[in-house]
DNA sequence: TTGACTGTAACCGTCATGATTACATATGTT
DNA sequence: AACATATGTAATCATGACGGTTACAGTCAA
């Protein structure tokens, strides 16, 4: 959703009308309520990736280029740390496997994480934004 | 949790006793119910990785060596595949973003998948299982 | 026949998440 | 000043996923 409404706000900042975007305007093309997109981009903010105005004639806007905006930065945005669970209960700590195993298993998850992290690095809202507009075409013609 | 169970298997048929692994042991050593350990090695078991037999002195094995299980194997059996949500109510038909934006995050998500499969791929049960036994016996020394 | 084990259904509590309502706050326009 | 339009946020509800638990049926060896 995050990739959703930055992608939004990146579009509209496009158009030829010089309106900023809204969270009501961003809730109606991601069909959701206002309310969540505001908390989506809370999140954002807080990371520093948008700026918000208040009042009449506020709204969104990005702080940089949508270029400059990696699928990374958003997953840290909204906290995606946490792709794997650990046990909610510890382990038996006198088996073997049950005291060793937590730490691991940590590292496996640190070493899959890196994976996924270099992979969504290579892709940037304006990659995401291009290539919607032009499945969007593609399909009008189809 | 599927690899704490795997390679408890694996760690308990490498004992000199011949004992067969239970879900009533397996859930000691995890710290939960022998219910939930029969749930998950459910799905491992219609994923190909382990056996079992009923009746008394049943219980479970491995179908093949903890060496030629890899983690990539256990996330594929648990059903790992969907790491990202895509949005439950579908976006705006209308709006360019909207449209195009499924297809195109479709793609970025399988992309991310397939850095996080070749992560997973690199380590196997038996990797896991000699590592947290190492952990362990620095453990009580330390 | 008995005991030990798997196989499952059923139900509960918890947690995360989105949806919604309501209201306080801020700010440009009139 | 009054109003319209935004954001900011608390509170609440519904939903779904997941683990924990109980209960019971099916299976097999001793």
């Amino acid at each position: 959703m995050a990739v959703h409404v930055l992608a939004w706000i990146a579009f509209d900042r496009r158009g030829t009308d010089k309106e900023i975007a809204t969270s009501q305007r961003i809730a109606t093309s991601v069909n959701t309520n206002p309310v969540v997109i505001r908390r989506c981009l809370g999140e954002l903010r807080a990371a520093g990736l948008v700026e918000s105005t208040r009042g009449r004639g506020g709204g969104w806007e990005l702080t940089r280029g949508a270029a400059s905006i990696t699928l990374l930065d958003v997953y840290l945005a909204v906290g995606g740390e946490e792709i794997f669970a650990m046990p909610a209960a510890p382990p038996d700590a006198e088996c073997y496997v049950g005291y060793g195993i937590q730490p691991v298993l940590s590292r496996v998850y640190a070493e899959a994480s890196r994976a996924l992290c270099a992979s969504l690095k290579g892709t940037t809202i304006a990659d995401v934004l291009r290539d919607a507009v032009a499945e969007y075409e593609t399909g009008l013609r189809g």
